[in-house]
DNA sequence: TATTGTTATACTCTATAACTATA
DNA sequence: TATAGTTATAGAGTATAACAATA
């Protein structure tokens, strides 16, 4: 392997040496960690997660439409992602008989979906496939790494639906 | 709104109630949480990255480069895809003059890559555009919250790069 | 023959712009 | 005229398979 002794210099993003943030630093030291950590998770994941029936995208819209139907419109917004995506996605689920579109019945402009039993079934049985490599992490930590994990989905998801 | 009230059902995956995980429940619920979290996190990240002259592929490769020279297949493990991919980015980078491409002097099927002084200039600049967003809403966090993300990001870190 | 990297090709996901229908 | 959704098109990023050069 030559030239690739870590060197720890201060430009190395912290990837290789994480443990001096160890000290309490500053926001944007953070926020560039936190950038890199979820985005090589992300990466994983969707790598992890492929070959699977559903597209995270589609399992992820399939998992907000179940309370109850949702438009088009509300989806997107939800998903952060625009109304021709969503569009997309919406056409591939219906086509799998996992969701149903119907018109709005005060605004008929609206486009309605809504889960049908196939589309439950095939969330309940994507679930435990979908996690199962995070799980598996995840049972590896401690309790106390769990604890702050479980707390940062819930800070990370308040902050990204802003 | 038609049929959006919140059901708070055991299948809405908390994204509506994340106030159900605070008795520590098991790690699957974590799991699916933190998954999605993450994916839509990393969305939105893309997403305000974007229009940037760097993608956070190029930049993450080009700040994984300057220790020293890395071959095009290490930074491809390092970054957790596959070896055409990293060519691609390689590519990207070398047409930007960001790095240069040199044989191995051992081994001269190996091509290591190093940054070039334009390229260390390009990515101190991307640097503080790239985590704009994320500064801004981890800034906005309490105390308690940011150091919460600062051990997540450290633990993410581990795990995805294992 | 095995390994490193590149090229060729295709697929997925996303976006913006133009279009249709409803309000 | 404004809004909800779709269609058309393009771009970024990734993967697998086939190939070239080197070990």
């Amino acid at each position: 392997m030559p030239g690739t002794e870590p060197l720890s210099t201060s430009d190395a993003q912290g990837r290789a040496a994480p443990e001096r943030r160890a000290r309490g630093a500053g926001v944007g030291p953070l926020a560039v960690d936190l950038r890199i950590a979820i985005m090589r998770t992300s990466r994983r994941l969707r790598a992890e997660a492929a070959s699977r029936s559903l597209s995270p995208g589609q399992y992820s819209v399939l998992a907000a439409i179940i309370p109850g139907s949702m438009s088009v419109g509300q989806l997107a917004e939800r998903e952060q992602i625009q109304a021709p995506s969503m569009t997309r996605i919406v056409n591939h689920l219906q086509d799998a008989g996992l969701v149903i579109r119907c018109a709005g019945v005060d605004d008929k402009r609206r486009v309605l979906v809504q889960i049908t039993e196939a589309g439950s079934a095939a969330l309940a049985a994507a679930r435990s496939k979908r996690t199962e490599w995070l799980a598996k992490r995840v049972a590896a930590l401690s309790p106390e790494d769990r604890r702050i994990l479980r707390q940062a989905a819930r800070i990370l998801q308040e902050m990204s639906s802003k």
